[in-house]
DNA sequence: TTAATTTGTTAGTCTAATCTAACTTTATTA
DNA sequence: TAATAAAGTTAGATTAGACTAACAAATTAA
């Protein structure tokens, strides 16, 4: 059986390296917000279960045994938050940390009536992929805003960030995912960033619009 | 912060001081599925947390705050069940250990959208009563089946036994909270009890008997 | 009332998951 | 390339929650 603690690391394990070729220790840790010795020692175990390739002073690498098990954890997530919101009315910015406990939950029956429910959907309310049931999970190809150009249009399809505080600054903005948007304006000097969305105009730092994602339409 | 753990402890004492008057190391013991020792180190700890009184070889009582927090857990699981049944339809026979785990999930907001959705039942699907937000429990007087007289008509209103076995053996019977059946026969030799219920007559052994609760009509 | 049984406790061990301190390897930079 | 900084590992400690083995108290029965 897996724990409650091995989901979380396989979890974020997965999500860093959809990001980047190769996981090192520091990332996985900063990510979990663990020490770095707890995490080389959860590593050396996750190599002998089969979850991961690690050898000392070299990149994690999940594999496919770890990387299933990885996307049935990210499926359970992703599919609560879409239930929470949709189902249950509860706004996108407190989901994240709901999720984050209900993802442990062991039983079939209850993910597929979620699944069910919500008439299999696709997408999670962040504007995610949810895995599917066999483990596949289909990547739309998305951008940082923070690298879109003047005159581009774009649809909010993510964040780098779901913490509550980002999410609701988000939400005070008018952004959502799902919102369209068309850049208006990118200033040379700190690269903050003008937006049009509806009847909107805002103002981004590039600390923002780096943590939000986009697909240009 | 009250352990995933600690829950289970405390919800478990409850439910046994609600039938028993004081409870013992080794009925929490069985209850729990754990060894008498770590029961006796637990209590310690409970008693330092001024979650229950014990002194050695005494029987447990819940301290006023150990009564209100388990109440809190109890009452998450009940309101899990009936949401799994109500919203979910998720069967009554399967949502035990379903609750078991979400029960433990610290989301006031997630619970108080579950009563919203269920228009704050005042009892679970099998029966029981949901102690209120404010940790309120109004236990309505109920008897084990084996106890009635012949000719008397009883309402089903819980169990004794939540094992998904059990729970779907009394299915098949057509029993389920809610159902009302009249106490046709009672066999001396072996207390083994004839009940009708609708259109079906039922045989049960007095080992049923034991673990189905009713209430008088 | 003594013996046997049941119940409960003590002491010590184990595992999972965490930590800190100290050291080593790898990468960066002067 | 040698020094420094960053990243990673080793070793050892800690805590929670479980266990077994052995002993002690309380209860029950002979």
């Amino acid at each position: 059986m897996i724990t409650f603690t091995e989901e979380n690391y396989l979890k974020n394990l997965l999500l860093l390296s959809m990001e980047h070729e190769g996981v090192s220790v520091l990332m996985l840790s900063k990510k979990l917000g663990i020490k770095m010795p707890t995490v080389t020692s959860m590593m050396k175990k996750f190599a002998v279960k089969g979850f991961v390739n690690f050898s000392p002073y070299k990149q994690i690498t999940l594999t496919a045994s770890g990387k299933s098990e990885a996307l049935l954890v990210l499926r359970k997530h992703r599919l609560t938050e879409t239930f929470l919101t949709r189902v249950m009315g509860i706004g996108w910015e407190e989901v994240h940390s709901i999720a984050e406990q209900i993802e442990h939950i062991q039983s079939p029956l209850f993910f597929g009536k979620m699944d069910e429910m919500l008439h299999y959907p696709e997408t999670d309310p962040h504007g995610e992929p949810i895995p599917t049931k066999e483990g596949v999970l289909i990547q739309q190809p998305k951008m940082r805003l923070s690298a879109c150009r003047v005159g581009e249009t774009v649809r909010l399809t993510g964040v780098n960030d779901s913490s509550k505080e980002f999410l609701t600054f988000l939400n005070s903005k008018g952004l959502k995912p799902g919102v369209r948007g068309k850049i208006e304006h990118v200033e040379p000097y700190d690269s903050s960033l003008t937006i049009i969305c509806g009847d909107r105009k805002e103002v981004l730092s590039k600390t923002i619009a780096d943590k939000v994602l986009v697909e240009l339409m």
